[in-house]
DNA sequence: TTATTTACTTTGCAAGACAAAGTTATTTGA
DNA sequence: TCAAATAACTTTGTCTTGCAAAGTAAATAA
């Protein structure tokens, strides 16, 4: 192996995309009010966010209606979840192995 | 307690200031070529991350020299490892609580 | 018909990350 | 003795991130 570093995924550096994946590591289909409340963030930073893990397909999108109202709903993909396990597998490598 | 993203420190997110610090738990008085050689950063980088780290007096710098050519090094302070920690459990906490 | 809700997109800026090159002060090698 | 190397930076420049705030659209509720 080389750099343990290397093995964290950078996209997952950042603590509300980290967030956002610990949620729908264990729920599915989280909306996107439910993450905006939970995470305390502001619509425009969380739906740049959501685009960043969509676009690496770590998540997928459902959109739908609730009685009348639009709603946004996301779901971790089996790609981003395994991506996200090795990006926990790889901060315990570093934190234990060094 | 408030958001559990929140808990998390901002300065550690970044996975080499991660990795600076898991080394220096572990490990008193590293110096720079060896924190260099480990994480694998150029000198101008390596500089950037310890100066932040220092900043927030996270860790301590030692000049000395090693026969006759000057030696940095370092070490994590008190304050920087209970920062640390603290971290450590509001990733645990992020990971495991949602 | 005006206000509200949902979920964005756009804008603009400040901060962060990083490589590459330059710097200083030694020191070792030819 | 003079050129190259070493250690540890600093400076420069650029590209990327992160984020708030404001704007947009489409539908509904008052």
């Amino acid at each position: 192996m080389q750099n343990l570093i290397e093995n964290i995924n950078k996209i997952f550096e950042n603590r509300t995309r980290l967030g956002i994946m610990s949620i729908l590591m264990v729920h599915d289909w989280v909306d996107f009010g439910e993450l905006k409340e939970t995470l305390n963030l502001t619509d425009g930073n969380l739906a740049s966010h959501i685009a960043a893990l969509e676009k690496e397909d770590y998540i997928q999108i459902k959109k739908a209606f609730i009685g009348k109202r639009p709603n946004t709903s996301f779901q971790a993909t089996k790609a981003g979840k395994q991506a996200f396990k090795e990006h926990l597998n790889a901060l315990e490598a570093l934190i234990k192995g060094m």
